[in-house]
DNA sequence: GACGAATTGGGTAATTTGGGGA
DNA sequence: TGTGTCCAAATTACCCAATTCG
């Protein structure tokens, strides 16, 4: 099943884009692991799905892009 | 099929090949270290990893090509 | 040809990244 | 496709010498 049921019902977030680490890997011309190596150090929030994986937020990929 | 289509409006994100440094140099014929010189120095522009290393647009090593 | 300024590459050590496999 | 780990390759920043350009 598709992976992008992102829509959040809860109030407390905005509901806002979330990104696979696939998806930030492109974005940054890195691979993958990259991507999931910076959320281990803390480079990059994340989020983790009930199965364990991870995913990023569209406004925190921008805020690395700019600076 | 991507497991999502995503789309990418915002402005930041390069929708958009990256090449290394590595790869820069060589189809220049210069070393590594010069092409991160031109980017120093504002000769071409470059994206930053959060891992501080750096990545060039296609376009912008294509605008240099021919410019 | 001589001169100074800018560009480039060599060498090094530390960090980041990617490949292979589980 | 994504995760976690190990290891080799690539990249970075630094200083210094050689080369190139006007």
């Amino acid at each position: 099943m598709p992976v992008s049921n992102v829509v959040e019902p809860d109030s407390t977030g905005p509901t806002e884009q979330l990104l696979t680490p696939g998806e930030v890997a492109h974005i940054f011309g890195v691979d993958p692991k990259t991507v999931n190596r910076w959320s281990l150090t803390g480079k990059i929030p994340s989020l983790k799905t009930p199965g364990g994986q991870r995913r990023y937020r569209q406004s925190d990929v921008n805020a690395l892009l700019n600076g």
